[in-house]
DNA sequence: GTCTATAGGTGGATAGAC
DNA sequence: GTCTATCCACCTATAGAC
C-alpha cells in the first residue's frame, strides 16, 4: 500500500496547487491535476470519487494541520502568552503551508457543510483563548466573539494581503514577521482594560 | 452609440459577476459572459479586443471607483478626520461595489503591470493621509508606510473575511458597519502617541 | 454591430483491456 | 491500480453573410 499512498499524495499536493491557480473549484481541472501528477485522468478515480470529493478532502486536510498548529500555543503558562502564542501559530502556519490557508481561508463561500463546520470548530478555539484573556483581566470585558473576530480579521489581513503580493512593500519574509509581531501586539494593547473611565 | 454603450455596460458588468464566480482570469469563459448578455460570443470582439482586454478594464474601472470614494474623505478639515473617513469610504465602496472590491484586492497576483501601478497609487494616498496625521501628532512618529500597511491590513481583514463569508457571526450590514467602526477605533487609538516613555 | 458556422482544443467521466 | 480509447459538452477565436 506504499506506492498506492505515494500516489494519493502526488495528487492531493498537485491538486492543491492548481486548484489555487485557478482560484476555485468551478474550474478546476481533474486532468490538469492527473497530467501534473504523471497518471492518466482514469486513474484519479482510483483514488476519489471525482472532482468534489478532492475539495473536500484538500479542505478538510487543510483544517487538520491548521489545527495542530494552534493546539502548540496551549503550551504556555498564561492565558495571555497562549493568546499571543495563537497569533504567531497563527503566523507560522500562513508562512509554512500558506497553500493550506489560502485553501481554507481565502477561497470564496460557495456553501460546503463540512468547511463551515471545521470553520466554527476552529473560531471557537479562538473565542476560548480570547474569554480566558477577559477573565484574567488582561482584555477588556467584551463580548469574547466580538474580540475574537477583531483579531482574527487583524491576523487575517495582513497574512492575506501578504499572500496576494499586495504587501510587497514590507520586504523579506524576516522583515515582515517583525512587522507581523509588532502589528499584532498595538491591536491587543488596544483591546486591553482602559485604566481610567469604564463605569 | 446609446445602444452599443449599453451593450457594452452590459457586458462588463457579467464579466465582473462571472470573473468572481470563477475566481480568476485562468478559467474565465467569454461565451459565459455572452450568454448572459444576450449577445453571440463573437459579437464580444466589437467591443474588446479578447480575453485578456477585459480583465484589465475591469481592474481599471474598480481603481477608478475606489478612488471617487477615497477622495470624499478629503472634504473633511483635519488630518484625523480624514483619515478616519478614509475608513468610512473603504467600507462604503466594500458595500457598495463589492464586486469591485473583490476584483482589485481579493485577487491572486499574476504579473499585471496596471493593477501594479494603480495599487501603488491607491496606497500612497493611505500612506499621505497616515504622514499628515503624524505630523499633527495624532498618530505615533513611525514610518508612515508601516503605519499604513498596519492600517489597510485591519480593514482588508474585516472587509475580506465579511465577504468571504467567515464572519456571518457578526450578524446583518448595519451590525458589522458598526462593528467595523470600533474596530477601527480600536486600532488607530492603539497607534495614538504614548503619552509617557518614548525616549 | 450582430449574427451563424466552423476550426481546433480542453474538460469530466466511463468502458474495458491488462 | 493503471492504462488507452471514447463520448459528449464546453472553450477561444475567426470567417463571412447581413
Amino acid at each position: 500500500v506504499d506506492e498506492e499512498d505515494d500516489t494519493r499524495r502526488r495528487l492531493l499536493d498537485n491538486a492543491r496547487a492548481h486548484y489555487l491557480e485557478v482560484g476555485g473549484s468551478a474550474h478546476f481541472s481533474l486532468r490538469e491535476v492527473a497530467r501534473r501528477s504523471g497518471v492518466s485522468p482514469a486513474a484519479v478515480y482510483r483514488h476519489f470519487e471525482g472532482k468534489d470529493f478532492i475539495f473536500r478532502t484538500l479542505i478538510t486536510e487543510g483544517f487538520r494541520i491548521f489545527h495542530v498548529y494552534l493546539m502548540q500555543s496551549l503550551a504556555e503558562p498564561t492565558p495571555l502568552e497562549r493568546l499571543r502564542a495563537a497569533g504567531r501559530q497563527y503566523l507560522a502556519f500562513a508562512g509554512e503551508h500558506w497553500q493550506h490557508y489560502s485553501v481554507i481561508f481565502m477561497t470564496r463561500h460557495t456553501t460546503k457543510p463540512n468547511h463551515d463546520a471545521d470553520n466554527a470548530a476552529t473560531f471557537q478555539f479562538l473565542v476560548d483563548r480570547v474569554r480566558e484573556c477577559v477573565e484574567a483581566k488582561v482584555l477588556r470585558e467584551d463580548d469574547s466573539s466580538a474580540l475574537a473576530a477583531a483579531i482574527w480579521a487583524h491576523v487575517h489581513g495582513l497574512v492575506s494581503l501578504r499572500l496576494t503580493g499586495h504587501l510587497r512593500g514590507v520586504g523579506s519574509d524576516e522583515a515582515f514577521a517583525k512587522f507581523y509581531a509588532a502589528s499584532v501586539d498595538d491591536f491587543l494593547h488596544a483591546l486591553a482594560p482602559r485604566k481610567r473611565e469604564r463605569t
